[in-house]
DNA sequence: CAAAGTTTGGCAATCGGTTGTCATTGCCGG
DNA sequence: CCGGCAATGACAACCGATTGCCAAACTTTG
């Protein structure tokens, strides 16, 4: 029988391919894959065992055409290289995959245009998107989120779900730990002043500066990059610091760095503390104290929320937010200030 | 007029929107649009104005679907958070956004059974792939590549373009770097046995001792991670060597913190020679001799041969091999032999 | 000025599915 | 034994573009 024989093409199956092979139309044969319950068991039977011999792969592209629906989520970070985004990008991918779908990354290069020509993009082929570190205003990222489920990252919008990394609480662990080592002059090293994250922990740490009595002093604006590393530190050196709270580990290590090559010893003489706790942080030198949170957890989260978003039907009330916690990790970058007497000496 | 308001809906815009608007065929719309020359220039930029007026962006789903190119490329890379991707896929996504690809980054996950799923799936989502460091059999591998264009990263199988990073070669520079310090017994400390990188080093390094008439033993494998550091470092000690190449700088990084805790002394006591330059190596402690290359204009490379595959009509052959250059980077994890002479004493 | 050649742009099929509509079938109780 | 209801599966429209084919309109040439 010529009709019987099997798919003679190359061609990857499709529907039609099976149906023919099972003598049904194609969209009983849809029907069997995506709504069993709609299809005798014995014709839905038939047609797995078909799709099976056929190695069937269905396409993508055509469900998402016809369902709207594309499988995908795009994750948006400001910078592929910045080792933070490292543990943030696997949990996003362990929890999509698990869930079926498919992850979208792309880098937006800390740029707000490229950001929103991306989000632009992805409308139309993704389900929706998680954007970690936003470099977009307030308004844009609600007219975004009103057009696409979002999941923010690290940044407070009301009425966008978002994952926040408690960092502000953790500075005032961190400066309650320098001021316990006897320090009375403290910098915060900021970020990006386009970083909600930056401006979120100096707000803390100059509150908890002033209830607790001590100085602390901002400088910057300075990139995440170890680069920038040299000038904060050379700034922190100028302004007669004892010690200094980084925006980020990049921006710490690279204080620690130029610190090295200009001969001024950390702890000694100089204390740093980084935040993110990144891969690195453990094994420079000095190790650098720093500011810790479980960020893989916090992509987990971030997936979560948005599937929860996207698939309403399922159990579990949708939550708009998640903070994550925070610990400060001490290690070899902090110790007395100098010239500190001991309290209890 | 109710047939001339513009777009009344929500619904993004499609061409048969822009059509109305001109007074056109859809056709017309997509072949303005996609091939202006076949086309009044006229008619051309009146759908080029409505398209713009519209906020017309084409639904790459629906492209796909009907014309087979879908615009992407998949990134295969067994680990997301070895930092030696992080340039690879800066360098891949910058390549490609220029030519106006997505990408599609996935984690493998060192497994061969997730990279063969994955390539099974992004058959029909991208127009090609760039895999690297590869952890299928040369057949697979051929096989797949038979079935989509396709370019690989350090692995090199006859048939299938390659970016290779001449890993090899450093190796022997490494190896005379430490002859000139004195060394004679050398391990190598390798990766594991899937990766074909860490056997062409191998490959490489023995024949260069037994050039040189130095003592070289291979320890191992070892997982490309920091953890493995350990066991590697403890091996290393056990075996008498008073230097070491590690397969990457993971695991020499992973050495070089183990060794500092059991108090052993770098480099006075062991020499550590990495592979790859990662993100860390120049600020660990002691900063790390490593083989470095250039990662991310690897990168760009495998995007340009895969690109030359995918549009063969434009210009420039299409080489099917690339080697990038290696060289040595001396820094602190290197240093004489214990109780060697210098040869010009 | 007509014949021949070249543009130009519309029609309709197609990509591979999903989904609404509806006819058919079979089972049930009355 | 028949009407009514649920289950089943075929048909066809549709998602938003691309593209082969062809007719109309225009240009060139003899």
């Amino acid at each position: 029988m010529a009709t019987t024989q099997p798919a003679a093409v190359d061609r990857p199956p499709t529907i039609h391919d099976i149906a023919a092979l099972c003598g049904v139309a194609a969209s009983t044969v849809s029907r069997a894959l995506s709504t069993p319950d709609r299809v005798n068991i014995r014709t839905r039977l038939r047609i797995e065992a078909a799709a099976a011999q056929l190695h069937y792969i269905p396409n993508s592209q055509a469900k998402a055409l016809s369902s709207g629906r594309t499988g995908a989520v795009g994750v948006l970070v400001p910078d592929i290289t910045n080792p933070f985004y490292f543990d943030l990008i696997r949990g996003t991918q362990l929890q999509l995959k698990a869930a079926g779908y498919t992850q979208l990354l792309v880098d937006t290069e800390e740029s707000d245009e490229v950001e929103a020509s991306t989000m632009e993009q992805l409308r139309k082929s993704a389900d929706g998107i998680i954007v970690a570190a936003s470099r977009l205003s307030d308004e844009a990222l609600l007219a975004a989120a009103a057009k696409m489920p979002m999941v923010t990252m690290n940044r407070d919008v009301p009425g966008v779900p978002a994952v926040l990394i408690d960092t502000p609480s953790a500075t005032s662990q961190a400066l309650d730990h320098l001021i316990s080592l006897g320090h009375t002059r403290v910098a915060y090293m900021a970020g990006p002043t386009t970083s909600q994250s930056s401006e979120r922990r100096w707000t803390a740490l100059s509150e908890a500066a002033e209830e607790r009595g001590v100085e602390v002093r901002r400088l910057g604006p300075f990139a995440p990059k170890t680069q920038s590393g040299a000038a904060a530190a050379d700034a922190a050196v100028h302004s007669g610091v004892t010690a200094c709270i980084a925006f980020n580990d990049l921006i710490a290590i690279g204080m620690l760095q130029r610190l090295r090559e200009r001969g001024i010893r950390v702890p000694e003489d100089m204390s740093i503390v980084g935040c993110d706790d990144i891969f690195g942080a453990d094994f420079c030198n000095p190790p650098l104290s720093t500011m810790a949170s479980p960020i893989e957890q916090a992509g987990r989260v971030a997936v979560s929320m948005l599937l929860a978003q996207l698939n309403p039907l399922a159990g579990g009330g949708t939550r708009s937010r998640s903070v994550m916690p925070t610990h400060l990790t001490v290690r070899g970058s902090t110790g007395p200030a100098p010239g500190a007497t001991h309290a209890w000496k």
